[in-house]
DNA sequence: CTTGACCCTCCAGTGACTGGAAGGACTATC
DNA sequence: GATAGTCCTTCCAGTCACTGGAGGGTCAAG
């Protein structure tokens, strides 16, 4: 399989696989060409990736996941160890945005939104 | 007021402070042995930049808040876009992240964290 | 034999800083 | 006046996960 046969299936730009490919996620075979020549364990792989990264894991928690996922011997608590941090680090994320869009929505109410200057949320990004 | 004054006044890290300057947002003066001097009104506006990153807005939107926080001819319409475009943002976001908050939850949930290698977590990664 | 769609590599840019090196300036103490 | 320590400066590189584009080789169809 070359390139755009596996972008198409994984729904991975080329470029972005490329990358997984310098920064050593995958390791497809060359043909005499040059061209990368994808297997099916790469094209599984390069899925497994599109998951995670769907998922919002970081490129090094895909790296330790894809280990995981490839080590027989794992203990299912190192990988629930890797989803936990990542799900801890989801929910900060998003009572922070939720703080922040309680704040914009109640300013965004506030203001008249016509053609004169006066302006809350001006108002409270100047005095806090 | 040189640069630690403000940053200890502003909660902005003097390197941060620097970058503003560097990029246009603020222009401080310059006292005779090279050190940045700043007015009342560069603290000001770092205090007003530092809201507004509090808020998530974006640099270039925090410059086009600034500009027109200093015109006194705005319509407080154009204020209010810029707010509600970012709100919006923020909302596509915060469901982009409790969606993979519930998918993780999920799985966490049915995963044993034990010594065995058997784990949901994975098994969903490498089949979707 | 040319066209067009592939493929390759390499370099630069994104956003918003952050860290560190190398060196000048100021303040306090001896 | 020397020294130490803290401040200030600039400049360069790195972060994260790609993305865009230049410049050039390869392949299949007509």
């Amino acid at each position: 399989m070359n390139i755009s046969d596996v972008a198409r299936d994984t729904g991975l730009p080329p470029k972005t696989i490329r990358y997984y490919e310098e920064i050593g996620l995958i390791r497809p075979l060359r043909s005499e060409n040059g061209y990368r020549v994808f297997r099916d364990s790469d094209v599984h792989k390069l899925a497994f990736l599109g998951r995670a990264r769907t998922l919002g894991f970081s490129i090094e928690d895909c790296r330790t996941l894809l280990a995981l996922y490839e080590d027989q011997d794992r203990a299912s608590a190192d990988v629930k160890q890797v989803a936990q941090d990542h799900l801890d680090k989801i929910e900060d994320k998003i009572a922070q945005l939720q703080s922040m869009q309680a704040t914009l929505k109640h300013l965004v109410r506030e203001c008249a939104g016509d053609n004169r200057p006066d302006c809350p949320i001006l108002s409270d990004l100047a005095r806090g």
